[in-house]
DNA sequence: TGTACATCAGTGAACGCGCGTTCACTGATGTAC
DNA sequence: TGTACATCAGTGAACGCGCGTTCACTGATGTAC
């Protein structure tokens, strides 16, 4: 039956954030046109009034979703809150709700062109902010290969935590690496 | 038709070889029996002599995969060589044949125990491997937590590197973390 | 060493299933009067 | 403001397709004599 405009509205809105949160949870592939109409409480059929595929809907749900975690940087009170809040148990545990570039950073390097310009895009923006709020506290020359080289340890230590299948090792993983970013210029 | 035992033994070691190469491509999900059936000169039907399912399959073909990178590790001449091959082009443009933690990261976290105890099992090999060829040449205390940190941010890099539409982009974050991991003391 | 035959690795048709997509239909919405 | 009806967002059955798995069959292998 036909709904209200607001309501219809508020569906393709709903459709874009539970796709984007199971494509984080699951990976690209393990995501159906039933599953994500299912999370909205929608059925299969109502995507097609929104969107022309199944690609058309990854295309939308992913756009801008690489770019959501430099927003998140840009309001943190400091880098150190950013680095806690990265390495927390809470980000490990809740993939579909944290940082894309972790999620799915595996999945976009097999994506087309659309979703890893999308990719390039967020990461960009992420650099310049974790640039930006990294020297905020001190004047730094090489803030942007210092931001890089930060962001690539975050990403890398959360996607070696979640594999890991022994949990001790996964802490120490985190605990490594936050002791390592938080005292930036220990030798 | 039946085939020599030698012959079946060789079907058996290419089954599993062709699997690991497709699942560093093209990741767990899109890797089907007949696809690896084919990459080995077989049809999907012959895969069932060798493995119960398409599970066993699996497991069996991950079982050391995330080990083999420490066997790499152990066999190379110094660190630096370790960090320069891992940061190529050839490495990041080539997933099938290169270090399974990168490739299989993202999606290990979504698999079973088993898979991701592999993993750790790896990840912990490639630690000490890591940890013992970088204080080759000078004595250091807190060479695991170094090469925790240096590990995930080589991940990381590739990860990201691999993901990122733009080429410019993908390849400064190389060279930045090249330039961070060559000199680790540098403040 | 030769021959006869049981073994079994591999083939390919067939199965049930879930996928992405289509479309006739439904009925609440919202407009024309 | 009330009424009549055209619109269209959403439903759910149906489609063709590729998946993982099964199994009757094939024919080279390798053993028993």
């Amino acid at each position: 039956m036909k709904v209200s405009k607001a309501r219809a509205a508020a569906h393709r809105e709903a459709l874009l954030a539970a796709a984007g949160t199971l494509y984080r949870e699951r990976g690209f592939d393990a995501v159906s046109i039933a599953d994500i109409g299912a999370a909205s409480g929608l059925t299969h059929g109502a995507l097609y009034g929104h969107f022309s595929s199944k690609e058309a809907l990854q295309l939308a749900a992913v756009d801008g979703l690489f770019g959501w975690t430099a927003e998140q940087v840009r309001n943190a009170p400091d880098i150190g809150a950013v680095i806690d809040l990265y390495l927390s148990a809470t980000h490990v545990e809740n993939p579909g709700v944290g940082c894309p570039l972790s999620a799915l950073g595996g999945d976009t390097a097999r994506q087309g062109q659309a979703v890893r310009d999308d990719f390039a895009h967020g990461l960009e923006s992420l650099i310049e902010a974790y640039a930006t709020l990294a020297s905020a506290g001190r004047g730094s020359a090489p803030a942007r290969a210092d931001a890089i080289c930060s962001i690539a340890t975050l990403v890398g230590a959360v996607v070696l935590a979640r594999a890991c299948g022994n949990k001790v090792l996964s802490d120490e993983v985190l605990a490594a690496v936050r002791a390592r970013l938080r005292i930036p210029a220990a030798a």
